[in-house]
DNA sequence: TTGTACGATGATAGCGCTGTCAATTACCCT
DNA sequence: AGGGTAATTGACAGCGCTATCATCGTACAA
């Protein structure tokens, strides 16, 4: 039928564009390339706009235009510190750029996350941003397949599905626990939660230099997700098992103040009686008592980087970056949780 | 024109349909009403499906169907343990319900919610989900007209825009401060960022505590976003102006633990010197040395229950609960951080 | 004056899917 | 056997928007 629908459905682009007694496609240009209309149109529909408080139906813009305005990440945490930082970065590059950021949790399985990228595709979003590299062979297939840039970040590998964008964790690893050699220790630690690939990573930086100093690894590790209470139970395990234990690398920043806690709970002197160097270098580190010795990773600008990639490349006509592997570094911080031996 | 189009582009319902030699509605039925397509057809279909790794356009279904399956969530911050717990008890319930949760960040300024509420509304999400009560009036219009299920969550107030569920701010406050009055203490001072309104209303509670006890109020505070390290720089600069404090309560337990740090770095022995109780019961919070005194908020229940309710209003054709405000309330957690005054 | 070029605007045809209702078939009853 | 009911299936018409191309002027060169 042809007459008006007075349904008290939304305010539509008809709406719109029969008040400023334009045709529709003139209203839609308004919004999208208000440079390619005589400003007498303009100002008509953008005060219908405004009278009608009309909102564009993205749904349909997306579905005509086959540009969603999404970019689909799937991170494994989002209550660690790591990804809380890495969103705010995405966050910070897409939403101004008129993206939106869809975030799925991957609970670091591996079985989740590739149902997660199942899910993320069928939002078609015009790019993906996964963490880590270790997808699953379905996971990678539907990534290719589905044609739109796809960004691994935290680590490195030499076969990236497309662009990669991170550091090596087991040569960070390594430098942790080179520290503690460094610094005299032969009787060195690690305590991890090694569900997560980066983590394992790390912990075979740790192995390398065991083996270089001819140390035997000790270790303590939990298939639990890392919280910092973690690391005061997994420290009291290590301790245990090696008694003559002076230092101690931890898996990561979490892990390293809940040890160090344990440290103070136990009377414990750190770095006296026990060096502890941690990983990431989380906010809080620097300002823990005594200030946490730790690695730290670019995850903001690891973040920011993988976006504007994304964006030159969305941009552009596709075109990608001529470097498809980025090693952003890390750095080791040395600060006070860490001491000679002896 | 007619002939098959043979682009490279994504597989169609229409490919499906074709392969499975059947209509497209019936494709369509197979992935949604499947008890309503006959053994044979739905063989066809879902094999189809599989063999040419059909993903749905949810953005086409969603515009035919009117159904988004979008839930709109506005939160202050995305790095704090809080809205951590609280996204992720969104996604453990939205996510298998087949809602996707798009999260938009606000910064603490009511500037930006307003206009994260503008862009979430124009998702067309089928409901949405705030933290605090005190949107902007255009924004409380907008949301009102937009005619879905609104929950405003982390506070109470009299007047919700259509449901809410928290728990009193100021009265969490009155007994996190009429705990440490409770212990002796008559020099009690208060740390805060309040450029957070439910930290201001903790603030509320904590003077009318003071007022009770007739105790003069001892304020640090500071505009910027709440951080660890900062609870020991506020710390500092409260025992600067007012040296006879026993007790302290932190606005929340970011700055009690870095109030906890910056007494272990000046020798001050809590709680023997200085009381210090929180806000929120962090994970970390449990395991500090000592313990940290805090009041625990039911964050992750509370994004459960709205989350729950949605769906129900959603599946239920809209009919909204009963209740309209529910209170989850708080409890007082007394650790090793508090101890008796003198 | 005529022809050309170009900028502004509109008509049309989908994007990929689902709601609706009509058509078809199978089945059962009298 | 005839008629009625229920279970399946399909045809059609959009959802609200944009890409594309046709159309209409108007300005300017020849």
């Amino acid at each position: 039928m042809t007459l008006p629908k007075n349904k008290s459905r939304r305010v539509t682009l008809d709406d719109v564009a029969i008040r400023a007694r334009v045709s529709a496609v003139t209203a839609s240009r308004v919004l999208r390339k208000p440079e390619m209309v005589s400003a007498d149109l303009r100002a008509r529909v953008d005060s219908a706009v405004r009278e009608l408080a009309y909102i564009p139906n993205q749904l349909a813009s997306a579905l005509a235009s086959t540009h969603t305005g999404r970019i689909g990440v799937i991170v494994p945490s989002l209550t660690n510190g790591v990804f809380g930082d890495y969103l705010r970065a995405l966050h910070d590059v897409f939403v101004p750029a008129g993206f939106q950021v869809l975030v799925l949790n991957s609970h670091y399985l591996a079985g989740r996350e590739e149902k997660a990228v199942a899910t993320m595709l069928g939002q078609f979003p015009e790019a993906m941003i996964l963490a880590g590299v270790d997808q699953t062979p379905h996971a990678r297939r539907s990534l290719q397949q589905a044609g739109i840039p796809v960004v691994q970040t935290m680590e490195m590998t030499d076969d990236p599905i497309d662009i990669n964008i991170g550091l090596s964790q087991r040569e960070a690893g390594y430098v942790a626990a080179r520290h503690l050699f460094d610094l005299g220790h032969r009787h060195v630690g690690q305590i991890s939660a090694p569900h997560d690939a980066r983590s394992r990573q790390r912990l075979e930086g740790y192995l390398q230099a065991c083996a270089e100093f001819h140390a035997t690894p000790m270790l303590a590790s939990t298939e639990e997700p890392c919280t910092v209470p973690l690391g005061g139970s997994l420290l009291t395990e290590l301790l245990t098992r090696w008694p003559k234990v002076t230092g101690i690398f931890c898996g990561n920043d979490n892990l390293a103040l809940g040890a160090l806690f344990e440290c103070q709970r136990r009377g414990i002197r750190v770095p006296q009686d026990l060096s502890i160097i941690g990983f990431n270098d989380l906010e809080d580190s620097a300002c823990a008592y005594p200030s946490l010795s730790t690695i730290a990773v670019p995850r903001y600008e690891m973040a920011r980087r993988a976006a504007e990639i994304i964006l030159e490349i969305t941009r552009g006509t596709g075109v990608r970056p001529k470097q498809r592997r980025i090693d952003l570094g890390f750095q080791l911080i040395a600060r006070d949780s860490t001491g000679k031996a002896g």
